[in-house]
RNA sequence: GGGCCUGUAGUCUAGUGGCAAAAUGACUCGUUUACACCGAGUAGUCAGGAGUUCGAUUCUCUUCAGGCCCACCA
């Protein structure tokens, strides 16, 4: 046959789907509801091919689903209200976000949007990915920022948010306090310098890797067990450079191996410095400014490694280093932007939940997680947290903070429910108590404030039909901590309930087993893979392995999968070459009843894999049923009776290689749903009557009469004809050269019924009886 | 330092307390009434060690290697 048009078909049956609405949600049909929570991807441009292979993943759940009996909630949204969208279109739009207003910068943002998402979108739809489109969201539209405003009123009125000036993790190149969950570790190499501190006029070596930090330095501990220091306890230090003194502190925490073993403590250099300094009740010295520069004197206005340089150069002109050294060692930095964070004290605002996180691990349980292990990492994240979740973020972009205070009476003002959503800075408030005009809250949320509404957004766009929890959340491992973790937590706040019955992990997409990535150079894009060999090949692929694992990119993969397109199509053509439709099951020839028990127990199998979410297992067993069951095996031993038999003979062959045809076609359809597609509306559609494979029922069991010994005669069926083709290939015979069949007893019995079909696949002018299996030629 | 995952054929992946599997590559042969994007056949594998067991690739412990998350950051 010549190549399919693979593209065409796949065009037809993507714009079929989407004019014809086949996976619009209706909740009217009274089917039961299964409910996806869809990751919103952010609108980049275009699909990459992670999300090919985890949307198709999601995606061959829903589509089962639908076939189960389901009415499938699949909405979709993009998530537009970060950083990433606002870079695209301030490139797109040749703008600075900085110079309009929060409000205008949104309507851009907005418009934008418009114009560029349904193309970004057209790629899930080219991927077969079955949402209900129509049920769309954006996570900075009205609505979006609405729902997630509300909820901000809601935890506030129930006491969960606080607004508080806390030394945070903040990012100097984003000017923005940031979350732990945004935090990335970096090797990186740093000078180790002792410093010379004095006390008492004499020396008393300090190591440090911050020297800028000097300024900054509130009091230096010690050991209490360190021997070497035990008299200097409650003494002073006069700081190098700064010349100001501090207090010697014993400090459990003070590591006697490290460094000097005395250390000194800062405002602030890490979280340590933090807690050290609130347990010690001493007064900070906050030597940065918001932007990254140092405001102490001497050094104004000078950013951190350029004081660090400066600071270092002093010190070594007054001979107050004692010995250096270059070593490396992991520091924190932002995700976004890779920049080393800072602890600032900022004014902002927190959702409280250290108080909860027992509560959040047991809301966690009560979700089954596929696979199992993920759990321990949601479990892990909690229990290592430190902090309650800072959700405000000093940027321009984003869903703004509905709230005001007054600057004399320092009372905070929450939007009423009725003006949501509202800008503070487009709305101006007077003071219930004292009247005077109040100062709208600058900052916006976290993007994952909004997107950990994802249910409650998309309920609401199918009027509050879809209750928590859902079904399924879809998503990969590595936002457990963000996005999973903050959904768990929001359901958790507002509706003392689970989002989810099930979270499903998937993995990444590597190359070579290296992490795909722009830097790299080392990107597939799926458009050109789709272009290549098709949508359904892609998604077959995605499916070739276990969900949570990371699976490396294969090309062959690919060609496996369309090499499978090709001959499914290829053999539906030969099942309906002859084909007469059999409305009632006739009379069944045993090799037809052996095959059709044989793809009722593939029934069986295939089913409970995908209620395990095992959709890799479920689409191995089809295929390998298919392969080698149905194209390698049966047709070529009803080719015989389909060509030469008698009515019966034939009805019956048809019979089974329609049914078995289209259960295969049906347990494929969730994977390789165009070309299914495209079988269905060609040769079965005229005697199903749906408008689509994926309208249909799942295949059920049943409809033969199975028998104990099935099995056993099947396979003895199967393995006399490999032997048979075995004996050919050593005797270098052609497969079709004529045999004469010799079976021992045994055999000659359990082949009894299906004599006939064996004769003609083997190719045997006569089949005899005899002391051991023979094949001699003519 | 803590937690989790992984290690199966040249390659990439399934899988199991009882003969170790598919795809791809290699080699040999064949066929044109579904299919050369074809068919048939051949060779090739459980990281190392110990334990539990009648039996371990599978369970337990351990070593080694790789990956991810967290902690460390003076």
């Amino acid at each position: 046959m010549a190549d399919l048009d693979l593209k065409s078909i796949e065009k037809k049956w993507a714009e079929y789907w989407e004019k014809e609405k086949i996976f619009k949600f209706n909740p009217k049909t009274g089917k039961k509801i299964y409910s996806i929570d869809t990751p919103p991807p952010t609108v980049s441009g275009e699909m990459h091919i992670g999300h090919a292979y985890s949307y198709s993943q999601e995606d061959f759940i829903a589509r089962y689903k639908r076939m189960r009996g389901f009415e499938v909630f699949y909405p979709f949204g993009t998530d537009d209200n970060g950083l990433p969208t606002e870079r695209l279109i301030e490139k797109l739009k040749n703008v600075k976000s900085k110079s309009m207003t929060r409000a205008d910068f949104i309507d851009l943002c907005l418009k934008t949007l418009k114009e560029i998402t349904p193309a970004f979108i057209q790629d899930w739809k080219n991927l077969g990915v079955s949402c209900d489109y129509g049920i769309y969201y954006s996570t900075i539209d009205k609505h979006a920022r609405k729902i997630s405003q509300k909820n901000f009123i809601e935890l506030f009125k129930a006491g969960r948010i606080y607004k508080e000036s806390f030394p945070t993790i903040y990012c100097p190149e984003c000017q923005t306090p940031v979350a732990q969950a945004e935090l990335e570790d970096k090797n990186l190499g740093s000078l180790f310098s002792t410093l010379k501190f004095k006390v008492d006029g004499n020396d008393l070596g300090i190591a440090t890797t911050r020297p800028e930090l000097l300024g900054a330095c509130v009091c230096v501990f010690v050991n209490p067990r360190d021997k070497r220091y035990k008299n200097l306890i409650g003494k002073k230090a006069r700081v190098p450079l700064f010349g100001h003194e501090v207090p010697i502190i014993a400090d459990e925490s003070a590591d006697i191996e490290k460094g000097t073993g005395v250390l000194m403590v800062c405002s602030y250099g890490d979280k340590y410095d933090v807690d050290a300094i609130k347990r010690n009740k001493l007064q900070p010295r906050i030597i940065f400014s918001h932007n990254g520069t140092l405001n102490i004197k001497g050094y104004e206005g000078m950013k951190i490694k350029d004081a660090r340089k400066k600071i270092l150069k002093e010190l070594e002109e007054k001979g107050l280093i004692i010995e250096q050294k270059q070593i490396e060692h992991a520091v924190n930095v932002h995700d976004k932007c890779g920049t080393e964070i800072e602890f600032l004290p900022v004014e902002q605002w927190f959702i409280k939940i250290l108080d909860k996180k027992s509560e959040l691990i047991k809301q966690g349980k009560k979700i089954k997680w596929h696979p199992e292990f993920m759990f321990k990492r949601y479990e892990n994240w909690i229990k290592g947290l430190e902090w309650d979740w800072s959700i405000s973020r000093d940027r321009h972009f984003g869903v703004p903070i509905p709230a005001w205070s007054c600057a004399k009476c320092r009372k905070i003002i929450i939007a009423d429910e009725k003006e949501l959503p509202v800008d503070p800075l487009q709305t101006k408030k007077k003071c219930p108590d004292c009247k005077s005009e109040l100062e709208a809250e600058k900052q916006v949320f976290d993007t994952w404030m909004t997107s950990s509404l994802t249910p409650q957004i998309a309920s609401s766009l199918a009027g509050g039909k879809i209750k928590i929890p859902y079904d399924l959340r879809p998503q990969a491992h590595d936002i457990i901590r963000t996005w999973a973790f903050y959904t768990i937590t929001k359901s958790y706040l507002h509706e003392n309930e689970i989002p989810w019955k099930n979270i499903f992990i998937s993995g990444f997409v590597t190359l070579g087993g290296e992490k795909m990535s722009k830097s790299k150079g080392n990107i597939i894009r799926p458009q050109i893979v789709m272009d290549k060999y098709g949508s359904d090949a892609l998604r077959y692929g995605a499916a070739s392995s276990k969900l949570g694992e990371d699976l490396d990119y294969q090309e062959k993969d690919l060609i496996t999968g369309k090499k499978f397109v090709t001959k499914i199509m290829n053999a539906s053509r030969f099942v309906f070459m002859n084909l007469a439709y059999q409305d009632k099951m006739p009379k069944l020839c045993e090799s037809d009843r052996l095959f059709l028990s044989e793809l009722n127990k593939l029934v069986k199998r295939v089913t409970s894999a995908f209620e395990e979410y095992n959709y890799s297992r479920a689409k191995l067993e089809t295929e390998k049923f298919f392969w080698e069951v149905f194209t390698d095996n049966y047709l070529e031993i009803v080719k015989g009776r389909v060509y030469n038999g008698n009515a019966s003979e034939k009805a019956s062959a048809f019979y089974a290689l329609y049914h078995g045809l289209l259960t295969i076609l049906k347990l494929m359809a969730p994977f390789t749903p165009f070309i299914s597609e495209e079988i269905y509306q060609t040769y079965f559609r005229k005697h199903e009557g749906r408008k689509s494979i994926h309208l249909e029922d799942w295949p059920v069991e049943g409809g033969v009469r199975e028998l104990r010994h099935d099995d056993k005669t099947w396979a003895a069926f199967l393995e006399i004809i490999a032997k048979v083709r075995q004996r050919k290939s050593e005797a270098k015979m052609a497969m079709n050269s004529q045999i004469a069949l010799t079976l021992t007893k045994e055999q000659m019995k359990e082949m009894e019924e299906v004599i006939s079909d064996l004769r003609n696949v083997c190719c045997a002018r006569e089949v005899n009886e005899g002391r051991e299996f023979k094949v001699e030629f003519f």
